[in-house]
DNA sequence: GCATAGTACCTTGAACTACTAGGTATTGGG
DNA sequence: CCCAATACCTAGTAGTTCAAGGTACTATGC
């Protein structure tokens, strides 16, 4: 046990999950191997983590859910509303400014001032 | 009250902190402004937030502090150690990836197979 | 007919962390 | 004398991610 509290994932999963269902209308479980792909593996969430999430928008409007059997298989699809698309705007405008702010620490872009412009 | 979970913000105070220790030791009130002068104003963390990571990276033995008197005020320097370096590593690591991970989706760079390269 | 793996959904409980709000004390200016 | 700025600090709250566990169906192999 410990460490059961990964840096820069609040938001993440959010933000991933309205992000993919911009371009099309997927399911749960197709969502949670979507992000590990399209994120080259380098952020893995898993179903305890993706169907909260789905929940939660759907409440809040910016989801519809959609039951469909496939292969005799319940699957339910997610597609994003008006709601889900503007609240997909603000958290990339968020995620931008502050990718922006911390990139400029690590980066160290900040003050020499007189600083001699060798080459 | 209400909206006190902004997204993006796990781990960026403690990364923050440490990335600018690493340059020179500063004092907890002088972190507060850096932050928002270093970031450009786009993160801006208040005396709540850096006062408390200070003391938890203090405990854990990532940050030495020591106490100066300067005009009769009190400051309170922090310096990094050893641990803390290797903390910041890993964290600068983590975030690398992370933010990798979520510009792959919001760029698409996914699955585009046969576009054509259009200078 | 039976066991196993993969698909597909779901909930609970725990743990962590950032944030707001408030509180103390000093210096210096008007 | 009062107010702003400096400089420190501590609750308490709230919101999230995550691991772990549970259900049920299909298809495969034996």
């Amino acid at each position: 046990m410990s460490g059961s509290n990964p840096p820069f994932m609040s938001g993440v999963p959010e933000l991933l999950v309205l992000q993919l269902l911009e371009r099309r209308a997927m399911y749960g479980y197709e969502l949670v191997r979507a992000i590990r792909t399209a994120t080259g593996d380098n952020i893995s969430l898993g179903e305890g983590v993706i169907y909260p999430v789905l929940h939660s928008l759907e409440r809040s409007g910016a989801l519809k859910a959609e039951s469909r059997l496939v292969n005799g298989r319940r699957r339910v699809y997610y597609r994003a509303l008006a709601t889900g698309r503007q609240r997909l705007h603000g958290l990339k405008d968020r995620w931008a400014r502050i990718r922006e702010g911390i990139d400029n620490v690590l980066d160290n872009v900040e003050a020499h001032p007189a600083e001699s412009s060798h080459a």
